[in-house]
RNA sequence: GUACCCUUAGCUCAGUUGGAUAGAGUACUUGACUACGAAUCAAGGGGUCGGGGGUUCGAAUCCCUCAGGGUACACCA
């Protein structure tokens, strides 16, 4: 596509000296207001190197470029240059382009031939699936869909917590007290009653952990009856999991848990020992991280068995062999900050220069009203029910506002979803919030379903006006101000796809489309758009089909759906 | 104790490579449905950008410091 930024520098590049593309590009900014330009260029950097003053500089400037297609007027103001959009060249080139490539608008093969790994959700087996892991498996989700997008070659990695000493605790409570029939007619609430009287029973006896390690030994050299009992632990768990999953319509290409590297740990711990990177403490074997300002890693307990420090080493070193990725994306809570930044400089350490591959994408924790998550205090709340929640609250709105719905069922399950997953993805991942069912159960404002309900009534739109998509539009007539500023939203997506991209934030997205969809809705109530006057109303349709595709493009980067009436 | 993160309107948050008058939503007060979908739109008030220094022509943004909140730091993950 015809970039109007590039435009711009091209304008610049050819009549500044002293700067390159590169420095210039860098330079340009969007103003604060559209009313000062779409582009401006700021001198100062020019004004030191010329050693003049800046609104001199910017009216030379202004005097020295020439007329050109994509600027209507290229304007001097104190120390900058603005440039504004010529609005009819903007309008055929937006549409045309969204017309042409449709839902595709804004991919790219920019990631062509490139591997990346994003693992996330990663839920501890036989324990609940609660609004702790909500923030992983959504994130992850959407990262994974916006590189797929960017024509990244993507594996996705669910990787269980299916392995350790806490599978010691469980399956010598399981021993002590388990009922069979029982824990299959609700694996995790009884697994977890099982994990929970296990854990306060060790406080009082602290002999029971000693029995947990011993499990865990055992499973770890692959005794029989341990090994069955995982699995069937791990099978049932998993079943329970794929209810969410369901829900969210989220799958993975690999659920290679921590288990699924435990035979490929002593060859590592050997490498680290050849390496000399090992020094024995305690009884214990560790790696000395003092040199970079960290704590020592534990890497080998002193009865034998390995951390999860050694775990993660060993993964990266299977997916690099195994997957040879250009990015390996761990989606995981921050409070493991300084769990990834020791296990990375580990593998630096091992020599290995992909080290720099490995990328920890951090996030802020959930709390509770009531205080912070904690499991066995009983202060959870099950991501199955605020789904289910949701799901059901849309489903009463649907009944008030829109009885006749054919599919309200379908259509309640997207809405609701879709709102929890918008509000989940809304802001700078690093921030910590407090759940609150009020906020989660608001449909109104800067939510998932005010961009849906937009969706939707582009559609409307689009079918009572019979749009024709080869009907010829006049772009002269879209120049109106709310016109241009909804072309301008459109023509900025592709570059905050690849913004979202770089940074691992899909909240850039979910603003961006937020920020369209209000747009429109401005538009919307100030213009008809169904009129009389046929080729007035295929062209302003043309930009509601372009709106409409660019919502659901930028919905489904965000693991939302876009049903067409709700 | 040490390291890292957070602090912007009553509340929840944008403002990310320093740049032109700090913006939304929500709540509150009002107005717009015989209308292309009111899960919408329009109007209004609301701020010492946690405090204090510094760098710079220019700081919510960079540096230092203090305060408040959070997280992590040896045999769990």
């Amino acid at each position: 596509m015809i970039n109007f930024k590039e435009a711009a520098i091209n304008l610049l590049a050819d009549n500044i000296d002293v700067l390159t593309r590169d420095e210039i590009s860098k330079l340009i900014e969007i103003p604060p207001s559209y009313e000062m330009g779409d582009f401006a260029f700021p001198v100062y950097k020019l004004s030191k190197e010329y050693k003049k003053a800046p609104n001199l500089i910017s009216k030379e400037l202004e005097e020295n470029l020439p007329d050109n297609e994509y600027f209507e007027k290229i304007e001097a103001v104190g120390p900058y240059l603005n440039f504004f959009i010529d609005k009819e060249k903007l309008a055929s080139v937006v549409i045309e382009e969204i017309k042409e490539k449709k839902e595709k608008y804004g991919s790219s093969s920019l990631g062509e031939g490139k591997k990346v790994i994003v693992e996330f959700s990663s839920p501890n087996i036989a324990k609940p699936f609660h609004i702790g892991h909500i923030r992983s498996t959504v994130i992850g989700n959407s990262l994974s869909k916006i590189y797929k997008f960017l024509g990244f070659d993507v594996v996705t990695i669910n990787h269980l917590g299916d392995y350790g000493t806490q599978f010691g605790m469980l399956i010598s409570a399981y021993k002590r007290w388990g009922d069979k029939k029982q824990i299959e007619s609700d694996p995790i609430r009884e697994l977890l009653k099982l994990y929970v009287r296990f854990n306060s029973e060790a406080e009082k006896d602290p002999e029971l952990m000693d029995e947990a390690r011993f499990w865990f030994k055992k499973l770890e050299e692959k005794d029989e009856e341990a090994l069955e009992l995982w699995q069937w632990i791990r099978d049932i768990s998993l079943k329970e999991f794929h209810k969410v999953y369901d829900l969210l319509n989220i799958s993975f290409d690999s659920y290679a848990g921590e288990s699924f590297y435990s035979d490929k740990m002593p060859a590592v711990v050997e490498e680290m020992k050849e390496k000399g990177l090992l020094k024995e403490s305690e009884g214990a074997l560790i790696v000395d991280l003092e040199p970079y300002g960290m704590p020592p890693a534990l890497i080998m307990k002193k009865d034998g068995s390995t951390l999860y420090t050694t775990r993660d080493i060993a993964a990266a070193i299977y997916r690099k062999e195994h997957y040879d990725f250009y990015k390996n994306i761990y989606v995981v809570a921050s409070q493991q900050n300084l769990h990834f930044k020791a296990w990375i400089k580990i593998l630096e350490l091992m020599g290995y220069d992909w080290a720099k591959d490995c990328i920890h994408v951090p996030f802020g924790m959930v709390s509770l009203e009531e205080g912070t998550l904690s499991t066995r205090k009983g202060r959870v709340v099950f991501l199955e029910d605020v789904l289910n929640t949701a799901i059901e609250s849309t489903r009463k709105i649907i009944e008030e506002r829109n009885p006749n719905l054919p599919n309200k069922d379908e259509v309640a399950k997207q809405v609701g979803i879709g709102a929890v997953v918008f509000q989940e993805l809304f802001n700078q991942r690093i921030k910590d919030y407090t759940f609150s069912w009020e906020r989660t159960l608001s449909f109104e404002g800067e939510t998932g379903p005010y961009v849906q309900y937009t969706h939707a009534r582009t559609n409307s739109l689009l079918e009572k006006g019979n749009y024709d998509i080869n009907h010829e539009v006049s772009y002269k007539d879209l120049t109106k101000e709310e016109e241009t500023n909804i072309l301008r939203n459109l023509l900025q997506f592709p570059e905050v796809i690849i913004d979202a991209m770089e940074k691992n934030e899909p909240y850039f997205i979910t603003r961006h489309i937020l920020e369209l969809a209000k747009l429109f809705n401005k538009y919307y109530n100030s213009t008809s758009i169904i009129v009389d006057d046929e080729n007035l109303k295929q062209t302003r349709l043309s930009l509601v089909y372009a709106v409409k595709t660019v919502i659901k493009t930028g919905l489904s980067l965000l693991g939302i759906e876009a049903p067409n009436k709700m």
